[in-house]
DNA sequence: TTGCAGGGTGATGAACTCGTGAAATGGACC
DNA sequence: GGTCCATTTCACGAGTTCATCACCCTGCAA
């Protein structure tokens, strides 16, 4: 059964003093988590850009380049997202507390427990991956994203009603099938359809916005069969399907 | 049913109807969670004291031990506080209580939505992980340090009332994505909703303070569907997606 | 060729959603 | 009892959305 043997948690620990990081990295290696070690801010950063980490341990006090400058870095240079866990001490952190501006997620306050440490990057390295995990539907250079409502073509963003939003989302998802209209009516006004034929309408409207300001079309109409959504250049390639 | 990527979520899934199983099963896998499944209360049981999941969806009526019973021991005895929802068919108050002092968090009666269900799981898993206090929320150039509560923007900071702050928090921790003005209400005022339309007026306020003094606004409306926060501009930048 | 059902095009008004701001409410503290 | 402040409630107007309708076009079969 699913046991979280979180084989990979891949951890850059970023600290000068060498008992807090032999600590640190022993205690989280023995719970099976890989960890990079870095002494100052300028290999720390280095390190940070040139791999993916699930997580960054970064002190705030650093010989050289500190903390929240490695941080700031690496998200306004390097443009890297990876979640930062700041240490910071007690006697700096009211001063200090500012710089969380400078893109870290969470901090933790000098002495800590390691297994408090140790729940925390937990939590990061989990929320991290959550966000990878929203639904997105293609269909040729399009883009709708279901989680920020965001519809691109061709790197460029459209804007749709609520309704036409819909209706392209349950085409998109059965792409390149055909839908019926009936299918269609029902799913977006379940069982009380309005009295005229409403849809025909949406669909001319969604046609406006996603297919005329472009060369090629995506909706196509099967005549009294329904509809579908699909990019027909591109299908001719992958002629023979499955069933 | 047993996937390994945990991301959106690890759920325990415990219901004897391999119909309704499925189908919910298979709907929360399509969208990023990891689900576990058990057809009876004892395994569900052992599986729910062994693992740590996120949230668990479990049946009133279960072969031997029914879900009241499971829940019950599983507080009591294996001193677990891993939230739980809990499916009945009817909507007694009785049953409310009864599942009540068990130890359940949410209901859901069927015959119910899959889409209403997963909100609600979405809650739980939410309301669980705010029991971190340190958390440093980041959207742009905005900073929330959910400890302090203190907040600023550009290096500048600001005050917010507490609802205002709560939310805040709501919209920073499910950014970039589209929240329901129902999912926000629900959050922050619980089951006793307010008569009149008092979000409006919160975010009018929020507005106010978060973005007017600011060039680029972060809170955007997304008409009839909620509210989303995000840094527009470098949005842009992520613009493709994989597969 | 004609007829017609299915489908495209576009305007309209009613209903709804939002932003805005001010006034009423109500609880905490003095 | 009185003051302060967060919150709720209300009212208004601007802006959107959507069902509905009228009319035209097109594919297709007789």
């Amino acid at each position: 059964m699913t046991m979280h043997d979180e084989q990979a948690g891949l951890i850059l620990l970023v600290e000068d003093n060498r008992q807090i990081a032999e600590m640190v990295g022993e205690f989280l290696e023995r719970r099976g988590y890989s960890v990079d070690y870095a002494a100052d801010g300028v290999s720390g950063l280095h390190l940070a850009v040139a791999n993916s980490y699930d997580v960054i341990v970064l002190d705030l006090m650093l010989p050289g380049l500190d903390g929240l400058e490695v941080c700031r870095k690496l998200r306004r240079e390097a443009k890297k997202s990876t979640p930062v866990l700041m240490l910071t001490a007690r006697d700096t952190l009211e001063d200090k507390l500012a710089g969380l501006e400078a893109g870290a997620d969470d901090y933790l306050v000098k002495p800590f427990e390691v297994r408090e440490l140790e729940a925390r990057l937990r939590a990061l390295i989990r929320r991290d991956r959550r966000q990878v995990s929203t639904e997105v539907l293609n269909v040729g250079d399009m883009t709708l994203d279901t989680a920020t409502l965001r519809l691109t073509r061709g790197g460029q963003e459209l804007t749709v009603s609520p309704i036409g939003l819909k209706l392209l989302a349950i085409l998109m998802r059965e792409s390149p099938r055909v839908v019926s209209r009936r299918d269609i009516e029902r799913e977006i006004w379940g069982d009380t359809l309005p009295d005229s034929d409403t849809l025909r309408s949406h669909l001319y409207n969604l046609r406006r916005v996603i297919d005329k300001p472009f060369a090629r079309p995506l909706l196509h109409t099967i005549h009294s069969a329904g509809y579908r959504l699909a990019d027909l250049e591109s299908e001719v390639a992958s002629t023979v399907q499955t069933a």
